[in-house]
RNA sequence: CGGGGUGUAGCGCAGCUUGGUAGCGCGCAGCGUUCGGGACGCUGAGGUCGUGGGUUCAAAUCCCGCCACCCCGACCA
């Protein structure tokens, strides 16, 4: 490809907008270029790059036996009517009605769909386990989208659904598991993978392939003693005594003064670490129910282990002055001991009638003598307890570990926790039974003639945010570094001056090197060198040979890599060996 | 959805306070001089000033509505 007929510029100004380096480069380059917040056109440039990245993900999939489809866009709403994902999905769904008014979903993600096809078939234990994917644009109605291609509300993933027994899952996940391992180091992305909370999409277990990165915006752990690795979401922690030694104390409601609300307030007043403070943090779910979760002063509650544990995905928001007010309390004031307590009041402030429901959290079980929880906010007879033992003073008949894990803390497996963040490009599902206990029909015959229910999973790649979390990995103060699988080209050659000469050189080069299967963008423009080594640079691609008045005349071609800092000659022979290398 | 900010040429911005013929730099086109890390000179093209309404003799500028985009948060691939 010349240079002169690529669609496409580089440009040499950077915009003001750009947060994040894969989204400058990207744009500057031209293999981008933004539509509307979260949609991008994909460049001649880009388009390269996304198709080897396609192609890879492709043989990988091939690779572990699941077999490439495609489905519609347009999904029928009643399939997402089938499984209730119309009011809870997590992300917005997108919705068309076409002229008859037949309402759709815009593909966001597709397990309905897989079953729906799955099941128009006469399946039998014979034909199982298979996992079919594609590669299909999703449509997601990100509130925000972010860092050019790392969030957007279009992109192309890959989305595979795998069905089985349950006895055959593990193998399945197994496989999905070593495909995208394999996938991402071809990418030179060593993603970590971590444990993860499965959402909206249902199912007891995921992993998430997290290429670190400081523009990522996941937040995970890594316990590098014992390999154990788990998003924030889910982390898990062994929360040690932190005085057994002490004896217990009598409990004590003492007076306190009024601006003492907060726990740091409270360390500030009674001079303890906010270890010893007992906390308790509201949430309110879609019924209207006041959650409150008592958890240890310098802890925080980790809402995602909390909706999942109470089986309330998506359902809790923070609580509102008003749902507080409704238990008969306010902020700062939230009783830690239960509902019992609350009564007296109930009349005097309730507004609605809701049910208040009490978690306490492991955490209060390190603590001996412990500071809080019982405020009362009587108007110069503000209070707070002390000497408040958890099991003595108050307990709770849900007791559930909804902390939120923090760096520094020991892991469920013994060794320290690392804080990380990262680009989540690929994710594994364990489904189970989700979506064929709510789906009919999602069945098969079984050996013994009766029906069953699929046993599944699902596994998606977000091609663009890869692309991008590549450029992420790989790029310096000039530009991109493609790995050589991915480039868009393999060589960049650079013509310098207009001489009959060496634009002779140049296009006979162009010529040989294409021979030889190699994918060239020849910088025939007429412009000074500067412009063409910025740009070769800029673009990132491996290999970079100039044509100029001095290589013509000693008959060598000048050659140097994206990473070399000097550049060297080279005869012919030589090129070519270091261009097939 | 809450808070903050911005919309003027492909890109980056000035002009708005104090209403009076829409500007600058880069880029783009032509000509010339140049030519190894983003040259220089001259000439030129390119703008419904986000959008709808209002005030006014007159609106990029003042007022109201709407839309889009950016950042933080909330939410979540």
């Amino acid at each position: 490809m010349r240079v002169t007929q690529l669609f496409g510029k580089t440009s040499k100004t950077e915009g003001t907008d750009y947060q994040v380096p894969s989204h400058r480069l990207l744009t500057q380059a031209g293999f981008i270029r933004e539509s509307t917040a979260g949609r991008y056109y994909l460049l001649p440039l880009g388009l390269k790059v996304h198709d080897k990245i396609i192609e890879i993900v492709r043989k990988h999939m091939n690779a572990a036996g699941a077999q490439e489809v495609v489905m519609p866009v347009l999904h029928p709403l009643e399939l997402w009517q089938e499984t209730n994902r119309t009011t809870t999905t997590g992300f917005e769904l997108m919705k068309i009605k076409d002229r008859r008014e037949a309402e759709f979903a815009l593909g966001g993600t597709a397990e309905e769909m897989a079953v729906d096809l799955v099941r128009k078939f006469n399946i039998s234990y014979k034909d199982l386990p298979f996992n079919i994917y594609q590669f299909s644009m999703k449509f997601r109605d990100e509130l925000r989208a972010r860092g050019g291609l790392l969030r957007v509300r279009e992109f192309v993933m890959k989305d595979a659904y795998s069905f089985g027994t349950e006895e055959q899952f593990k193998a399945v996940y197994q496989q999905m598991w070593d495909a995208y391992a394999a996938i991402f180091k071809e990418l030179g992305l060593d993603a970590d993978v971590v444990a993860a909370d499965n959402g909206y999409i249902g199912g007891e277990y995921c992993h998430e392939f997290i290429s670190e990165s400081d523009q990522g915006e996941s937040r995970y752990f890594i316990d590098e003693t014992t390999g154990y690795a788990a998003h924030e979401d889910v982390a898990e922690v062994i929360l040690e005594a932190v005085n057994p030694e002490e004896a217990l104390l009598d409990f004590q409601q003492v007076h306190v003064p009024a601006w003492v609300q907060k726990i740091a307030d409270m360390e500030k007043y009674f001079k303890k670490d906010k270890r010893f403070m007992i906390k308790s943090v509201a949430y309110v779910n879609s019924e209207g129910d006041i959650i409150v979760v008592v958890i240890r002063g310098d802890l925080e509650v980790n809402k995602t282990k909390l909706e999942q544990k109470l089986h309330m995905v998506g359902q809790l928001e923070a609580a509102s002055e008003e749902d507080l007010a409704a238990i008969g309390t306010r902020t700062g004031y939230v009783h830690a001991a239960g509902q019992t307590f609350l009564k007296p009041r109930k009349a005097k402030y309730a507004k609605r009638d809701c049910k208040v429901i009490y978690v306490a959290d492991e955490s209060l079980k390190t603590i001996r003598n412990g500071i809080g929880g019982h405020a009362s906010f009587e108007e110069g007879k503000e209070s707070e307890g002390t000497n408040v033992n958890y099991g003595r003073d108050f307990k709770h008949d849900i007791e559930l570990d909804v902390a939120m894990a923090q760096p520094g803390m020991k892991s469920k497996d013994g060794g320290v926790l690392v804080e990380k963040k990262g680009i989540e490009v690929g994710n594994i599902f364990q489904l189970g039974y989700h979506y064929s206990n709510l789906m009919h029909d999602a069945e098969y015959t079984d050996a013994t003639g009766k029906r069953q229910k699929y046993y599944m999973g699902c596994y998606g790649i977000g091609i663009g945010r890869t692309l991008a979390a590549v450029v992420e990995r790989f790029h310096d103060e000039k530009g991109i570094i493609w790995p050589a699988n991915i480039a868009p080209f393999q060589v960049y050659l650079a013509r310098l001056g207009t001489d009959e000469n060496v634009i002779k050189a140049a296009d006979e080069l162009y010529e040989n090197i294409t021979a030889l299967g190699i994918e060239v963008l020849y910088d025939d423009r007429d412009t000074r060198p500067g412009e063409k080594f910025a740009d070769a640079d800029l673009l990132g691609i491996p290999h970079r040979v100039v044509v100029s008045a001095k290589t013509v005349s000693g008959g060598m071609f000048e050659y140097k890599k994206r990473t070399d800092s000097e550049s060297s000659m080279q005869t012919w022979e030589n090129l070519k060996n270091l261009l097939t290398a």
